[in-house]
DNA sequence: CATCGATTTCAGTTTTTATTGAAAATCAAA
DNA sequence: TTTGATTTTCAATAAAAACTGAAATCGATG
């Protein structure tokens, strides 16, 4: 019967729309939430016309996500022997997901910032006022606190599951 | 002499620039980074023109950012005793704004995603199939891990700043 | 080296988001 | 109340981001 595998059909569609959403509310563009949301619930890795088929988008538009997902190392695309066409899974297990998450985030948003501040506060540290001195200390302890999260994001990105999993334990028992 | 005046002039308005694109990286609005950027670097409150005049955008764009701003409680407006206009302040002290900033993703980011989730899991829990219950598997496992998330932005959304540098010595030492 | 399926690029278009500026609403003081 | 300063709203516009579709490129195979 195929009453089940409608049943999923439309739970999977409801997850992928869903997770479009979210991804928007995220700063994430959507089709690259859907694509992910897609191949994270796919048994199957997926060719590009696969992936155009389901979601109903253009080639560039699957070409180019895919390729996004492939650089955030979400995804990663797969050869099969006698299949000149690539194909695409995503990775499956959510503390691997977020890890690479957390590497990838702390590359692209806390670096820079490390980046900005470090300069502001060099830039700064011989304004000899007191509204220079202010400046100064608020570039000062921004940058600290950012170095602070670049360091923690720097272990958790190297934490295995299971220690995590005790730190966890720990910090919320 | 005014060296020291131009100098912060300078290192503000890199600040408040660079602050605006790093914004717009993670998904925020220019506008508003730039906002933050300068009130907490202002040892002053700010009016409205204020901000327009330092930022050169219009009376609606400053309006609608700054009420942005105190709506996620990054910024509170200040009354002065004997002006009619309205002052803004933002607040300085890092760790409140990452407490802050930590309970309002929360609130909207993660909590959304727990809500498609557990939709999700409940929808596809009792497909009797292979692939069903490896999507069910899959919701369940993502779901757990936004639980976790979800746990773990409360409690450090609640700490205080001392005893949370006493973690971080811990977990980092 | 020519063919053909597949991938990549990109100019043009659509959609979404941000911004303006002026009109409307608010509100304290006269 | 009326006045005038201030805040708020919002229709119009501008800017940015996402998406399309087709042409160009690539690369395995005969």
């Amino acid at each position: 019967m195929n009453a089940a595998s409608d049943k999923l059909k439309h739970a999977r569609d409801e997850f992928v729309g869903q997770w479009g959403a979210l991804g928007t509310q995220w700063g994430i563009n959507r089709t690259m939430a859907q694509i992910h949301a897609l191949l994270m619930t796919s048994p199957e890795p997926r060719s590009t016309d696969d992936v155009m088929e389901e979601l109903q988008i253009s080639r560039g538009n699957a070409h180019t996500n895919l390729k996004e997902l492939v650089a955030w190392a979400l995804v990663r695309s797969v050869v099969r022997k006698g299949d000149r066409r690539e194909y695409f899974e995503a990775e499956k297990d959510v503390w691997k997901i977020f890890t690479t998450v957390a590497r990838e985030r702390k590359r692209r948003e806390i670096d820079p910032a490390l980046g900005v501040l470090r300069r502001c506060a060099e830039e700064s540290q011989d304004i000899d006022t007191p509204e220079g001195r202010a400046f100064y200390e608020q570039m000062r302890q921004l940058q600290e606190f950012v170095e602070f999260a670049a360091n923690m994001a720097d272990r958790v990105a190297s934490m295995k599951h299971g220690f995590a999993v005790q730190m966890a334990a720990r910090l919320l028992g």
